[in-house]
Formats: structure tokens, C-alpha cells, sequence
DNA sequence: ATCGAAAGGGCGTCGTCACG
DNA sequence: CGTGACGACGCCCTTTCGAT
């Protein structure tokens, strides 16, 4: 698809469209940012989305119209028009089948009050992994669930959430869960922050990427690891009550960096797209 | 007006990598 | 070990442009 003829000017088919101010910023961040992705649909990629902003075409809604004006392109308006339904039923499940983890990041801010940073801890049992503690951290209060006394709860909690913060969850928190919980759904769209971060630059575990960043743990928690979390399930299951305030401090200290985590991604995502976005205005004018 | 070549952009596939 | 992301590559679709 082509945005423009031989002189430069801007050829699309939309009449009452034609002359929208050529601005070279991003979507304003008070929309939410979700709606204004358009780089997952068929058919469209980075530089088209790019120039669809420039357009002044920043919502789903906005594209929906733009592209009705059109003929082709019917694979992209099936797509979007079934996520502009599951989006306005709340439907994320359905949503999620469509939204792929490298452009999840932008949802960071779309849902505040309703997004649940979780991380699980887990200790090998039979081959399989068994779920021990899992904490959920919304922004302002902090919840864990521990096997034995409030596990069970987990579901009813987290259905109350819209966006699940997670790192490594696509590949570990949340199969883990499914497999250990066995009735456990995400009903939420779900950020990994792994891919967020990894696109960035950041490697490694959880704890490498904080040292990189130079983040600091609570001394009590600080130097802990996914091994000593197995170490001080089993000394709680021995009768140690101490040792599973330290397992859930140390929870808390893995949610709350997600927190900062997804900040830390959502700005240096922003600002590499703001970035290409002004190179991609410049070439507008050529 | 019609046709075919060329160009640009996006997508699908495959192999590789690295996480918990 | 299972899984998803990434990069390279080639193909496809759309549009433009020149020749007839």
C-alpha cells in the first residue's frame, strides 16, 4: 500500500481525510496506548502504523473507518473489527489470540487499578512443578497465596484484573499454574515482561536485569533465589512459620520489581519508537 | 486503455537461541 | 525439556510507471 504519489502528497481514497495535519509525534499518551497499535494486524507493519499516526488515524475505530473507505484489505478489517468487539465485551482472552508479546508493552499503562503483577514460587514435586506461593501486587496493595491456606482463592482474585504482568510468565507462571491449579484460566491479556525487555537489549533472569539496572533488593530478601525459595518452602513445611514470611517477602520483593520493570520497558520502548517515528516524518517529506 | 516489469512492504517458514 | 522470540530468506500482494 502506498501513502503517496510521486510529488509526495498523500493518496488514499478517504475524501474527508485527505487533508489531516501531517504531525510527526506519536499518539498522544492519553489515549490508551493499546488502541493506537496497529503493527499486529495483517497487512500492516511498523512504518505503515507509523504513517497511519500521521494521518491522525490513532484508534482502532479511527483505522476501521479509514479502511472501509477502502476496498481491499479484508483481512485486516475482519481482524480488527473482531478485536474492536472483544475489546469493547471485555473479551481478553479473545483479545490476547491477537495481540503478540512485542507490542504487549504499550498496554502497560491502559488499565490502571486493573493490572496484577504476579509472580508464582514453585518447588519440584514428581517431575512436575508445584505451585507454593503466589503473590499479586496491583500498585497498591499486595496479596499472596499460599498452597494449603488460600491458593484456591487465586482465581476469584485475579479475575478481577485486565491486565497480568508477568515475567517469563508466557513460558513458566502461567502453564505452571494451568497445569498445578488444573480449573486455572487467564482471563486477562497478559504483558511478559521478557520479551519486552529482551527487545531492549536486556537478557538474563529477573535478577540479572535488576543488578544491570542497578535496582536494589531489601537486605532481607537480597541475594535470594528461585532455589532458596524450594529451601524455605520446605523448612515452612517443617514448622519454620519464619521461613514463609521471608518465601512471601521475597514474592513481594520479585512483584514489586515487575512493577518497575514495566515502567522501565513502557519509557525506553516510547522513546525508541519516538525516535524512529520522527525519521519515519522526515521521510514523509521527502 | 492495457499490459508487464519493477519496487516496496508485509508475511510465512525455517533454524537457532535462551528462558524458567 | 517445552516454548516462544528472533533473524534471514524468499514469496506474495499492491501499486506505480513506462511501453505499446
Amino acid at each position: 500500500m502506498r501513502l503517496k504519489d510521486s510529488s509526495g502528497s498523500t493518496m488514499y481514497k478517504c475524501p474527508q481525510r485527505t487533508r489531516a495535519p501531517v504531525s510527526e509525534t506519536l499518539p498522544p499518551r492519553s489515549i490508551p496506548f493499546l488502541k493506537a497499535t496497529f503493527s499486529h494486524l495483517p497487512g500492516i507493519g511498523p512504518q505503515m502504523e507509523c504513517r497511519l499516526w500521521s494521518l491522525g488515524i490513532l484508534t482502532w475505530e479511527d483505522l476501521h473507518r479509514w479502511l472501509l473507505c477502502r476496498t481491499r484489505r479484508h483481512k485486516t478489517l475482519e481482524s480488527l473489527e473482531t478485536q474492536i468487539q472483544a475489546f469493547r465485551d471485555r473479551r481478553w482472552d479473545v483479545l490476547a489470540q491477537f495481540l503478540p508479546q512485542r507490542i504487549m508493552w504499550r498496554a502497560t499503562h491502559d488499565f490502571p487499578g486493573r493490572t496484577a503483577f504476579l509472580d508464582i514460587e514453585t518447588h519440584p514435586m514428581g517431575g512436575r512443578h508445584a505451585v507454593t506461593v503466589v503473590g499479586i501486587w496491583d500498585g497498591k496493595a499486595y496479596c499472596p497465596y499460599v498452597r494449603g491456606r488460600n491458593l484456591d482463592e487465586l482465581s476469584d482474585h485475579l479475575a478481577r484484573y485486565e491486565l497480568v504482568v508477568t515475567f517469563g510468565g508466557t513460558r513458566f507462571d502461567i502453564p505452571v499454574l494451568k497445569a498445578f491449579l488444573g480449573n486455572f484460566t487467564l482471563c486477562a491479556l497478559h504483558l511478559d515482561l521478557i520479551s519486552t525487555l529482551r527487545t531492549l537489549g536486556f537478557t538474563g533472569g529477573l535478577k540479572k536485569i535488576e543488578q544491570r539496572l542497578g535496582i536494589r533488593r531489601d537486605p532481607q530478601v537480597d541475594g535470594l533465589t528461585g532455589r532458596d525459595a524450594v529451601r524455605l518452602w520446605r523448612s515452612y513445611q517443617a514448622g519454620d512459620q519464619n521461613a514463609l514470611t521471608k518465601l512471601i517477602a521475597y514474592n513481594y520483593a520479585d512483584v514489586r520489581s515487575l512493577e518497575f520493570l514495566a515502567d522501565f520497558g513502557f519509557e525506553q520502548h516510547f522513546r525508541l519508537l519516538e525516535s524512529k517515528t520522527r525519521s519515519s516524518g522526515e521521510d514523509l517529506h521527502d
